[in-house]
DNA sequence: TAGACGTTTTTGACTGGTCTAAATTAATAG
DNA sequence: CTATTAATTTAGACCAGTCAAAAACGTCTA
């Protein structure tokens, strides 16, 4: 029942809660979905009126859980269909986000069920974002961003990288900073460069813009002061 | 550029051109389409403005050279993913048809090229349709009627089955008269009961109806009267 | 050749999604 | 506490696609 533009207002909403929690505001949607405020303001009317958010008039939105369950769907479908893609058809992992992003409307249930069947339940989409199952019920284990996670001398395993800016995407994947591989924090300095040596021994230099956009889990008990030992697990 | 709605028309139209030709009527596209003839009216105006048609009032329509590469790229799409959904997804023939129908507008020719590709560039969809390549060349050929073009005691190999009724699909796919399966005519009756026999030696009463839409080619050279060789290429 | 009948078009209306321009509101700086 | 400013909402418009009801058309029959 819902149309290709509820579906991705859903999605839109969905991800700016997750990353600056709610309320969300017209403007923010509006950036994210490059439509104009106006239009944003008319769309979350009908949402609101539908159930699938709360609204305070110039304060911003709220997804209620049946706007959840629908927002979790369409990002469902949309990982899914990018993990089908990158696996059964070849795709880059920089050029499968538009595709899924017309298809995660259109593809059924049964589907789903089948794409995700012959990738054996993929956890994660090809940048490291978690698929939820069918059930719905990920909680979302995003890691942590590049600075926060790590003090220069730390390792950690890459979780994640956004899929927000392509030209980002690109540039960390040439970098070979992708989900799974390895990262140590060389230096991070006052004004906001950090330096990372990826697992082939390459360092970069990443602005800040590029390392809030990766996200890790720290290698455990590995501290580089308080502990010499640097047994790899590739 | 063209919207879902003007793609399934352009379709519509080529099928029923490439069934019983130009002109077609409004009423015979709003059958097809399941709309009101008022919306087909309407429609066909404006398709009529793009130059994609030809249109004379009371009359019906005809596509132009544009619009019939604008129905053979929506054909290939639709077919080719009808033929992916069946190799790569494991679905039934009988299941392909909607959800190609949704999805052939939302592809991108990258897609639609992978696809091909890694199905090695076949020639039928699962019902036996060719597939349109790259360059739109098909001549289509559609095999012919089952009545037409075998006599009683004649064998043909079944080169296509309409897929337009799933009803009358499922029984002749349950019936294994299918795409590629050897099919002999055992008795025609003047009041319209066709009786064939399949290769696994079952024999099937088709109602006149449901004979129209079995599609085959004779078997070379072997007509049962004027000679008894009867050598099988299976 | 005049109806009658079925088909097609016209008319007018509605929905969903979008925009621009104008009005309103909330936050903030003086 | 008021004035400026930035964000938001309202007002009004438009486009694509659709339908129901009414009018126009063309054909075929009596
Ligand atoms: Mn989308
Ligand atoms: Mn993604
Ligand atoms: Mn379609
Ligand atoms: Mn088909």
């Amino acid at each position: 029942m819902p149309t290709d533009a509820v579906e991705d207002y859903l999605k839109s909403i969905y991800r700016i809660e997750s990353r600056v929690g709610p309320p969300v505001s017209t403007s923010q949607i509006a950036d994210s979905l490059d439509k104009t405020p106006a239009t944003v303001t008319s769309m979350v009317e009908t949402l609101a009126d539908r159930g699938l958010l709360s609204r305070e008039k110039y304060t911003g939105v709220e997804l209620t859980p049946a706007g959840e369950v629908a927002a979790l769907e369409v990002v469902r479908r949309h990982r899914l269909i990018e993990a089908f893609l990158a696996e059964q058809l070849d795709y880059e992992a920089t050029e499968v986000h538009d595709e899924a992003d017309a298809l995660e409307h259109h593809v059924s249930e049964e589907f789903t069920r089948r794409v995700e069947r012959v990738l054996d339940y993929p956890a994660a989409d090809p940048h490291g974002d978690p698929i939820p199952p069918a059930d719905l019920s990920t909680p979302e284990d995003a890691g942590t961003t590049l600075v926060a996670a790590l003090d220069p001398g730390e390792r950690g395993t890459v979780a994640r990288v956004s899929d927000r800016d392509p030209d980002v995407l690109e540039f960390l994947v040439d970098a070979e900073i992708t989900p799974g591989t390895t990262v140590e924090v060389v230096d991070i300095t006052s004004f906001g460069l950090v330096t990372v040596r990826t697992s082939d021994g390459d360092e970069h230099g990443l602005p800040e813009a590029v390392a809030d956009r990766v996200y890790v889990r720290r290698a455990a008990e590995s501290t580089a002061a308080t502990d010499g030992q640097e047994a790899g697990d590739a």
